[in-house]
DNA sequence: CTGAAAGCGCTAACAT
DNA sequence: ATGTTAGCGCTTTCAG
């Protein structure tokens, strides 16, 4: 671990008690003489003197860390959010430790127990489905908690700050948008539904869609996994449609933009036949061909908010109780080349395999 | 924090001594009658006790935390890693501190030192550029390292693991592959060459080429970025080599699929016109169209191999001293869709502005 | 089989 | 201006 020297080997050296080298330590130099400090510091320098933060963390009762819980970093969703966190947190002098769930909940239950025993600050729920079971665990420490986009049953203490993010605005934009361009046939690739997040989504989709008098019955929804697989695995389904969409909403961009490559690979053009709209902004989406219209969330932002957010929480501790902590985040529509004016005589989609054969 | 309760409480509770209570802990069950033991269990349960893990780090020595130091979160060639690495530190109960340096050497210098101060068992150097100021900083401190792909320019102590990766297996069966389909006419496109890792894989594949006749002054070498644009930029400038290539071989798979993608708008087909391979296998390798052919790193196995070879380091610490520990991986040619025989007579590339404009 | 006591490295009153 | 003392919560001899 450490260098192996202590407070009493620096004392000893520099000839003074350790309460005097703790308080250079801790820059309590206000009744110390000049050259005491000095003294010390020498020590200090001498040895490569480094105090244990475990000792310290012992009576501060601050760990200096956090825990980042995400689903998965694999997706590039997570790594502007991360990015976020960790700038804050470096200037903190936090560190913070990542835990994937893996969309398991057991998992992570699992890594919400081994952070809370190892009694770190604060938690970062960010995963895409949030656990009651998880809180409760984390309500049952007094572990302060920041929970991205979840929508508590009940309602939580003031040591739970929420961000919720506001995807009507940019969701509605997009339906503007594309109303605007002469759409009147719609789907809606959705997430699990098992998810909130997903039915959200979906839901305010149909709903901005009813507002220009399109029934939630004539649009084609249809399931997917969130995961560039999924995007693709949809358009089969969706050309056996009775009636097949000009303009489509996908629940995040990797749904998206794997359901462009599956369209263009069966000679379908985007936006010539068929207009896409994604959701998040990740890298990708704008570095694809087309680059693909999308609604746009400032993860950077969001990572650096909610870290804030958690050490607000963390400070204000015990003064402040039953002040809720919140955060609202605009969604907007970033407009690129995946979407264009409605075909004028849409007719069914004639697919054909693309010469490129699929791995 | 923790619960609130310590182990004072339990033993209270329990009617017993603190140390009988640190034994049933720990398992020290040997000498403790049963009937003692459910008291224990019991007063445990009862009061939700849950010991801190700094005071037991304290005696211990040990924190169960290691760093892990990659270059950025938001390259996929990490993330796998990541998941190798939590895989084994969760059946470990080890937690991660995930540092982004951002291709920073001061900002990797800073984790190191945070990370040695909140005394991690060991750190993981994973970053694209590994700095001997971090090595030097580690050593003080006696912290255990397993780096990756790093060449010490000095030979480090017992505490430093090495992992190499074997790109010369991968990349010699890449230039069979594009020979045996005809090629002749090579180029590469490497990440930034003050990456030792970057003259490494080009020097290997320009001396394999050597090996089929093939000189180096006649493959074209263009640097880039090591991301999706610098693939994307590079396309330009090869249009204006005199001799245009077949055949290429990107540094990475991003830098491949960038540049993919360029030649794709620019109106040249992959594989008929040029065939490009990669190197990494990201997952976005298999998925763009066509598939990429790419040169493979097990990087889960890469991660689960760094964190076990970690692990044994610091649990043998002290005892075995001046022994090497490495492991050398192996990468390996996967053939997809990329790479096709070689056009009879290429020509000159005839570049055309696809319809579909950039953003 | 169990308890008492000392100590891990540091901080924070309380003295002086 | 600095030293003394008493913990923080746990483990670990050493006694019994």
């Amino acid at each position: 671990m450490s260098s192996g020297k202590t407070i009493t080997d620096v004392a000893r050296l520099a000839g003074v008690s350790k309460s005097t080298v703790s308080r250079v330590l801790n820059n309590n130099l206000q009744y110390i003489r000049p050259e005491t400090i000095e003294q010390v510091r020498h020590a200090i320098k001498e040895l490569n003197y480094q105090p244990s933060s475990v000792a310290r963390s012992l009576v501060s009762k601050r760990t200096l860390a956090v825990g980042l819980l995400i689903s998965d970093v694999g997706n590039p969703y997570y790594s502007e959010v991360i990015r976020g966190v960790e700038d804050i947190a470096l200037v903190k002098d936090y560190n913070i430790f990542l835990c994937n769930t893996s969309y398991d909940h057991a998992r992570g239950l699992k890594f919400i127990q081994s952070l809370a025993n190892k009694q770190v600050d604060g938690i970062l729920l960010m995963s895409s489905s949030i656990s009651n079971e998880w809180i409760t665990e984390l309500e049952r420490f007094h572990t302060p908690v920041v929970a991205l986009d979840w929508y508590p049953s009940q309602p939580v203490d003031g040591e739970v700050g929420l961000i919720t993010v506001d995807f009507e605005t940019g969701i509605r934009q997009a339906v503007d948008h594309l109303f605007k361009l002469g759409h009147r046939r719609f789907a809606h690739i959705s997430g699990p539904l098992h998810l909130e997040t997903s039915r959200i989504r979906q839901q305010i989709f149909l709903s901005a869609l009813g507002g220009y008098g399109i029934s939630a019955e004539s649009v084609l929804t249809l399931e997917a996994n969130l995961r560039l697989d999924g995007g693709r695995g949809v358009l089969e389904r969706m050309a056996l449609s009775p009636v097949q969409p000009t303009a489509i909403f996908a629940a995040n961009d990797l749904t998206a933009i794997g359901f462009i490559w599956a369209a263009q690979q069966c000679g379908l053009r985007v936006p010539e036949d068929i207009s896409v709209i994604g959701l998040d902004d990740i890298q990708l989406a704008e570095e694809i061909l087309p680059p693909l219209t999308t609604v746009s969330m400032p993860r950077n932002e969001i990572g650096k908010i909610a870290m804030e957010m958690l050490l607000e929480i963390i400070e204000n501790k015990s003064p402040i109780n039953g002040v809720k902590h919140n955060a609202h985040i605009v969604t907007s529509l970033i407009i690129r080349k995946s979407t264009g004016v409605a075909p004028v005589d849409p007719g069914r989609w004639d697919l054909r395999r693309s010469q490129i054969a699929v791995n």
